[in-house]
DNA sequence: CTGTCATTAGTCAGACAG
DNA sequence: ATTACTGTCTGACTAATG
């Protein structure tokens, strides 16, 4: 018989912003926020300490990545934009994010863990799922040297979930943060889980959550006790009977060690809104240089693509995609930006634009690629 | 021959998350 | 008023195929 699953979600506590706290220790206990973009260093003073930018200088277009905790007790969170973040918080510190030590510190806290518990499932930067199903030791144990290896290996606190599915897992992490463990079983849902907001579940975003609102669905309880046939005709099938099993607690998906990207791509805001008509010049290039540096992506992981598209989102924020299917996949930057300039013709460009991007899907693996060259859809019978 | 149904691929928008 | 970037997934719709 196999053991019961148990899984562990592991989430590094402000992550971002505890690195910047590793580099700049004077920052401890302060409202420090993450985010813009990068052109406030901290400087040093002819006394030899540091000058940091504060919230309230801050000029252009951008938003909190992350914030300390004393920053959120200020109302800065992720996502807010910085212009709004400063009338909260006009003396918080405001650094640059920094992502190749994010990515560096990633590393050391993953390894940390697979030193502990090997079977890892990578969700981003910051967060993993661990299957700890064969391990012996007593959940509290496994949490705790799992936290004692990562904070070792980085100086760094994570918080804990441990359960018999990754869905609890997640929203046990949660529960007692920073640096904390929570431990749940299938019998504490009633208690643990039902009084909590719908919006706890993983994948109940703002839109669901309004709409569940609507019908006086509040807590994952009343989601629970919702006939699932309610849920399917507001969600459809799919998202539907989904909801209501995730209310139940129930959960089966697996922690899956490796998976293959599905796409890649580059997009950037404008400094300024740019226009078609005024902007050639700089549109041209930008898209260029998206289209260079997505193949160069590809490249680089190996991928060619068989699915190129174009995002724009226009100065009134709408957002408009189109994409194009090519018979084989390609990975220079020749031909992206050739088929990505064919998906900009069938967009209108009578507005002001704030963003453009560029992406590549339908991976293929470029070894096993047909290296379509224009003629690989074979030649005709005749 | 025409209509219907099931299935799949492609396209686009939108929600969600880290 | 302000609202980054990268990536995944689902739903709605259309077209093609059988």
């Amino acid at each position: 018989m196999p053991a019961a699953r148990r899984i562990a979600h592991l989430d590094m506590d402000a992550f971002f912003a505890s690195v910047e706290l590793l580099a700049y220790p004077e920052l401890r206990g302060e409202a420090v926020v993450v985010g813009g973009r990068s052109i406030h260093q901290p400087r040093i003073s002819p006394d030899g300490t540091r000058v940091f930018a504060r919230l309230r200088d801050y000029g252009g277009r951008g938003v909190a990545t992350t914030s300390t905790y004393p920053a959120r007790a200020l109302g800065v969170f992720s996502g807010m934009g910085l212009m709004k973040s400063a009338q909260l918080a006009p003396d918080a510190i405001l650094l640059p994010a920094n992502f190749d030590a994010y990515r560096h510190y990633s590393s050391r806290f993953k390894a940390a863990v697979a030193a502990v518990a090997p079977c890892i499932e990578d969700r981003g930067i910051d967060e993993i799922y661990i299957d700890l199903s064969d391990h012996q030791e007593d959940s509290e144990t496994l949490a705790r040297k799992l936290q004692q290896a990562v904070f070792d290996a980085t100086g760094l606190t994570c918080s804990v979930g441990i359960s018999p599915n990754k869905l609890l897992s997640k929203i046990a992490s949660d529960l007692n943060k920073p640096n904390g463990c929570t431990i749940l079983h299938s019998e504490d849902v009633p208690t643990r889980i039902w009084p909590l907001p719908v919006g706890k579940i993983n994948g109940i975003g703002p839109k669901a959550q309004e709409r569940l609102h609507r019908h006086d669905i509040r807590t994952i309880g009343e989601l629970a006790a919702t006939p699932a046939e309610q849920l399917v005709s507001l969600f459809g099938q799919t998202t539907g009977r989904w909801m209501h099993r995730a209310a139940q607690g129930i959960d089966d998906r697996p922690v899956v060690v490796e998976s293959e990207p599905r796409s890649i791509s580059r997009e950037t805001t404008f400094e300024r809104d740019l226009h078609a008509r005024d902007d050639r010049g700089e549109l041209s290039t930008v898209f260029t240089a998206l289209c260079l540096r997505v193949a160069d992506d590809l490249q680089r992981k190996g991928y060619a693509s068989r699915t190129v598209g174009i995002k724009l989102r226009y100065a009134d924020f709408q957002v408009v995609t189109r994409d194009i299917t090519l018979p084989g996949g390609i990975a220079d930057g020749a031909r992206i930006r050739q088929a990505a300039g064919l998906c900009l013709k069938r967009v209108p460009l009578t507005r002001k634009i704030r963003l453009l991007g560029v992406r590549a899907g339908g991976l293929v693996r470029l070894s096993e690629a047909a290296q379509d060259s224009g003629e690989a859809q074979g030649h005709l019978p005749f």
